[in-house]
This record gives structure tokens, C-alpha cells and sequence, in this order.
DNA sequence: TAAATATGTCAATATGGCTGACGTAATTTC
DNA sequence: GAAATTACGTCAGCCATATTGACATATTTA
């Protein structure tokens, strides 16, 4: 085990599986954001935002890996309709600093709800350890030039756990 | 195991890896696909139809769940361009079999090596059967509603196994 | 013959990316 | 203190990929 690598079928099957759950798992919050004129740019930003308060735009630009003006756009909106706002920051007036607002944080959660409860459900298998090896896998489907900032961003978003994520 | 659920920490931090490693993931081909002018669009129609050659129009829009609209001008370029060919269904000739040429499978495997590369390496973790819980898992982060056809056309492609799947 | 199916196409629209350029305020560096 | 850099915002245009709705044609089925 380990030695001899995965079978070109098996590895096929894997890679269509990964399209195949990608479409579905974002098909989840997709729904709910159609009701807000929402779409999934916006939930990446309400999701980090309310996972990480007091980030940098910056901050949320590294880890989306999208360009400002991408961004811009989006947050805009966000702003605008009351979810996200800003506060410049103490040490650096430069910067400002995203919050989401009640609103934003009851809409992160009505987003999160059903992809957690899919998760849930996806590793919720007799082996006992899916959770740990699935995390494992698609830890190192990142790549390696990635690794370090998601493992960092996992670690930081563990321990300051956001508002509402069990802290 | 398998009764309590997963920790609220450890489910958002398989959400967000969802996100980065799916990324990543179609980060591979999307390099060489820029080189030919084409876009993910393309890349899925090359691979399923390499995957299950003479399958129908209908058939590919079942398993992408997109409108004909969409898929109507990425197949139109890759007819254009030489990489896919039609020929009318025998049985029925209303249909237009869709089959690739060979620089078509070239450009499906050259696609196809890089992500090849990078399951294999995720699941070859000293845990041995890695492999197969991952498949098991993205299986059931498929929508129950989806699953009967996911796990069909997975089936069904294994046995038939594209003219260079290892078959 | 009529209806349904398989496919293709035209037109308009939306989302979410992109590049390039420019501007302002604040901080850092020399 | 002047100059360079950083953080952020914005305008303008472009591209890829998806959508809905409407219509056409050929073929098969009822």
C-alpha cells in the first residue's frame, strides 16, 4: 500500500467524482443566494469575512486569489445591501478593515448550514477515520506553493473560530 | 465512531478546503487550456466525450447540466478547431454522435496527466486505503438525487474506459 | 398525419473573472 | 522632509461561461 500507484480507472473515477461533488456542494448555497441577488463570489467573501472579522482587503485578496477589481465589485454590493462593512484600521489608517454585519452573519450561516450537514453526512461513514484521510486528501490536492498559506489560514480560522462557528 | 457528528471546527475547515483544493485542482489544466484558446468548458466536453466516444448530445448535457445554448459554442469550436467530430447516430439519425479525434485524445490526455498526477500523489498516504474512503466520501457529497447517475456513467465509463484509459 | 424528439441557432442578458490605467491617502524609507 | 511604497478604490473595456426564450429542421414515434 502506498508503493504502487492508484489505477488508471480509479484515478479517472476520482477525478470525475471531484466534478461531479464540486457541482453539487456549491449547488447548496446557490439556491439560497439566487434570493438575495447574490451569487458565489459573494458567499467566498461572507464566508472569510465572517470567519476571520477584522481582516484586510488584502488579507481576503490573497486568500480568494482574485484581483481587486474582481473583488470590488462584490464587496461593493455587499456593502451597500447592509451584510459587510468596514472600519478603518487603529494601527494602519490605510487599511479597512471587513466586518459582517448581523445580517451578513445570519446569511453566512443560513449559507454554511446545508454544506456542513452535506460534509456531515460525506465523511458520517462506518470507517471511522474518512473525516481525518478525506481532509488529508484534499490537503494535498492544494499545491505545494499553497500549502503553507491554507494551513495557516485553517489554523488561524481554528482558533479564532469566527463568531458563530462554535467559539 | 460514525455517531457523533463532526466538530463544528473540523466540518468549516473541509468546506474551505473543498474550495482550495477544487482550485487548485482545475488550476493544472487551465494552463495548457489558454494555450489552445479554450476554457474549462471545452476541457469537460473533450474529457466526457473521450471518456464514452459516439455518446449523443443529449447525453453530454445530462452529465454536464448545462442548456444546449452553452454547449453549443464550445462544441462548435472544438468541430472547428479538428479536436471533435460528429457522426450521424445509425439507429437514429436525428442523433450526432460525438467521437474525438486523435488530437482531440492527445490534448484530453495531456489534460488529463497533470490531475492524474495529483490524486495519485494525495492518495498515496501511508494509511492505505486513503483512495478508497476519498471516493466514498466525494461520492456522498454528490446530491442523493444525482447519485444513481453519477455512480452509472462512473460504471459504465470504467468498463467502456475511453480508447486510452488504460483499456 | 400529428406529435414528440434530437439537434442547431439567433438574440439578449447575467455573473464573475481579467488587464490597464489612474487617483488618494497613509506609511515607510532614504 | 521629500520620495517611494503600500492599501485601497474606481473607471473602462474585454472575455468566458452560463442563462432564458424563441424558432427551425430533420427524424422518429404514436
Amino acid at each position: 500500500m502506498g508503493d504502487h500507484p492508484l489505477s488508471e480507472q480509479d484515478t479517472v473515477a476520482l477525478i470525475e467524482l471531484m466534478f461531479f461533488a464540486y457541482r453539487d456542494f456549491v449547488s447548496d448555497p446557490d439556491g439560497i443566494l439566487g434570493q438575495y441577488g447574490f451569487g458565489r463570489a459573494h458567499h467566498r467573501v461572507l464566508h472569510f469575512v465572517g470567519r476571520d472579522p477584522g481582516m484586510t482587503v488584502q488579507q481576503l485578496l490573497d486568500i480568494l486569489q482574485i484581483t481587486k477589481q474582481s473583488l470590488g465589485r462584490v464587496l461593493k454590493e455587499l456593502i451597500d445591501k447592509g451584510y459587510v462593512f468596514q472600519k478603518e484600521g487603529e494601527a494602519d489608517r490605510r487599511q479597512r478593515l471587513l466586518y459582517l454585519t448581523e445580517a451578513g452573519e445570519e446569511l453566512r450561516q443560513r449559507l454554511m448550514g446545508p454544506q456542513m450537514n452535506r460534509i456531515r453526512r460525506a465523511v458520517a461513514l462506518p470507517e471511522g477515520s474518512a473525516a481525518h484521510l478525506y481532509r488529508k486528501v484534499l490537503y494535498h490536492m492544494v499545491s505545494p506553493a499553497n500549502r503553507e498559506a491554507v494551513r495557516d489560514w485553517i489554523d488561524r480560522a481554528s482558533l479564532l473560530g469566527g463568531p458563530k462557528d462554535g467559539g
